[in-house]
RNA sequence: GGCCCCUUCGUCUAGCGGUCCAGGACGUCGCCCUCUCACGGCGAAAACACGGGUUCGAGUCCCGUAGGGGUCACCA
């Protein structure tokens, strides 16, 4: 059977590190198995979702090269949750509730003091028809709970997780739908799946608890479930789970000239026993992707490993792929000249103004004017300017090492330190080269 | 607080009772390359949370302690 993902975000804000994780691996898993990976937005909470996010949503996961294969939205679907919904209070499996959330707050935090776990405890289920009729009178307008089915314990092997075993009984009844009669999310996405044919829901470890009511929806529902994968959460260097870490968005990322690519392979490997690798093909990272392979305990994500990886990532980038990011008039040439002492690509318009100059380089001692002053002289131009140079220095002063080294680096530069002047040298050109020599002896 | 999950080098992890004086990757450190930095090559240091069991034998199984994560919304 064909495998079939999707990456259900909604459209509350920008997609962090932990959404493009979940989105990454989905679509890794899909295309693992040559399935599709569909995107869903889910928008049922109109109050909160807003219209850019989605736009953002979409533009992130292109550029990060996550297309999706088919795409959905909630808020076009609500006739069909109206129909399971009917289907569900047909069966007896959702019932109407009256407590306000104030009342429900109220009850929690009393479970809580007594040390009890905070569950619905059902008043709702044990009204009589003659107090509904009165609540309904009153004009309060019922939220409705999806009734758990206490009799047989929730199971299902997860992907990462294994065995899974829930009590009913120890969990509420969850609401889904509002008193305003818009809809949560618990039953929509259940809804969807089985619409959208999903035949495996790779999520967060946030939501297991969600897999096991949604189990028996799906069951209400006379649908077979999909297969389930929880992955441990990520957290921050801390250890703990970071506010920074959760309001990382993509825009941050990018902005901060980050690779798509890094953040990929990055994303694709942290928490997984693969080692993460500057790996810029897609396809090797499809190839070994596996459920597998996945820890259990939360990984750490590191902002400072993430631009190591970008250094790396940089390091292999061919010039055609960053042409149009890089400053204008600079070529190949200087691109494999600059490449290797880049850590971001947005870093290279540093290094051509180098080339391009001015340069300022530091005031040299009376000894180093003088053997600039016959550097610029001695300054041939040739295949290899700077070979040329260094050794005719070098036999017409004796000078060697730092010495003879340094200073024409300084003077060329402005810099004490950069890539190879054999591959710099050739892009100043000549004249400016000699002008830059002059000038340096001269200050 | 209840329930669920987790705990091996700094980090991500391999390990599914003996082949582990614990392996790999990143980082760190050292060496090499080299006219600088970077890149690259080679090498080194570095870990089984703690306490009890079970067993001839435990990183591997069991119990407990400590620590961490998740969840218990008219959020998703």
């Amino acid at each position: 059977m064909a495998v079939v993902t999707r990456f259900a975000p909604s459209p509350t804000g920008r997609l962090h590190v932990g959404n493009l994780r979940t989105a990454l691996h989905n679509w890794l898993l899909a295309k693992k198995h040559g399935g599709r990976f569909l995107l869903r937005i889910d928008d049922t909470d109109a109050a909160r979702s807003q219209e850019r996010f989605v736009a953002a949503i979409r533009a992130d996961l292109a550029w990060l090269g996550l297309e999706p294969d088919g795409q959905e939205r909630q808020s076009q679907r609500l006739a069909h949750y109206e129909a399971a919904f009917a289907r569900l209070r047909a069966a007896g499996r959702v019932y109407p509730a009256y407590e306000t959330a104030q009342e429900l707050d109220l009850k929690r935090k009393i479970a809580l003091g007594r040390g009890l776990p905070p569950i619905y405890d059902r008043a709702a289920l044990a009204l009589s028809d003659a107090e509904r009729a009165a609540k309904e009178a009153a004009g309060i307008a019922p939220h409705w709970r999806f009734r758990l089915d206490h009799a047989a314990p929730i199971e299902w092997r997860d992907l990462i997780r294994g065995p899974q075993h829930f009590e009913p009984g120890q969990m509420s009844d969850p609401v889904v739908r509002r008193a305003d009669g818009s809809w949560l999310y618990m039953l929509p996405s259940v809804v969807d799946d089985i619409a959208m044919g999903v035949t495996d829901v790779l999520r967060g470890e946030d939501h297991v608890s969600n897999t096991a009511v949604q189990m028996q929806m799906f069951a209400a529902l006379g649908a077979a479930p999909p297969r389930f994968a929880h992955e441990a959460l990520l957290v921050g260097t801390e250890g703990k789970l970071s506010k920074r870490l959760g309001s990382l968005g993509c825009d941050a990322l990018r902005d901060g000239g980050l690779e798509p690519e890094a953040i990929v392979a990055l994303l694709a490997r942290l928490g997984t026993s693969e080692p993460v690798e500057p790996i810029a093909e897609r396809e090797t990272l499809v190839a070994s992707f596996d459920l597998a392979h996945f820890g259990r305990a939360p990984a750490r994500f590191d902002e400072a490993e993430l631009a190591r990886l970008n250094a790396a990532i940089v390091h292999q980038l061919p010039f055609a792929q960053v042409s149009a990011r890089l400053p204008h008039g600079m070529g190949e040439p200087a691109w494999l000249a600059i490449r290797p002492n880049l850590e971001r690509v947005a870093d290279a318009a540093d290094w051509w103004s180098v080339v391009t100059g001015p340069v300022a380089p530091p005031a040299f001692v009376d000894q180093d004017r003088a053997y600039l002053a016959e550097a610029a002289r001695r300054l041939a131009w040739g295949p290899d300017p700077w070979g040329t140079l260094t050794a005719a220095l070098k036999d017409a002063t004796g000078r060697k090492g730092r010495a003879l080294f340094h200073p024409l680096r300084q003077a060329l530069t402005g810099r004490d330190a950069g890539p190879d002047m054999h591959s710099l040298l050739p892009l100043i050109g000549e004249a400016e080269a000699r002008a830059r020599l002059e000038r340096a002896a001269a200050a």
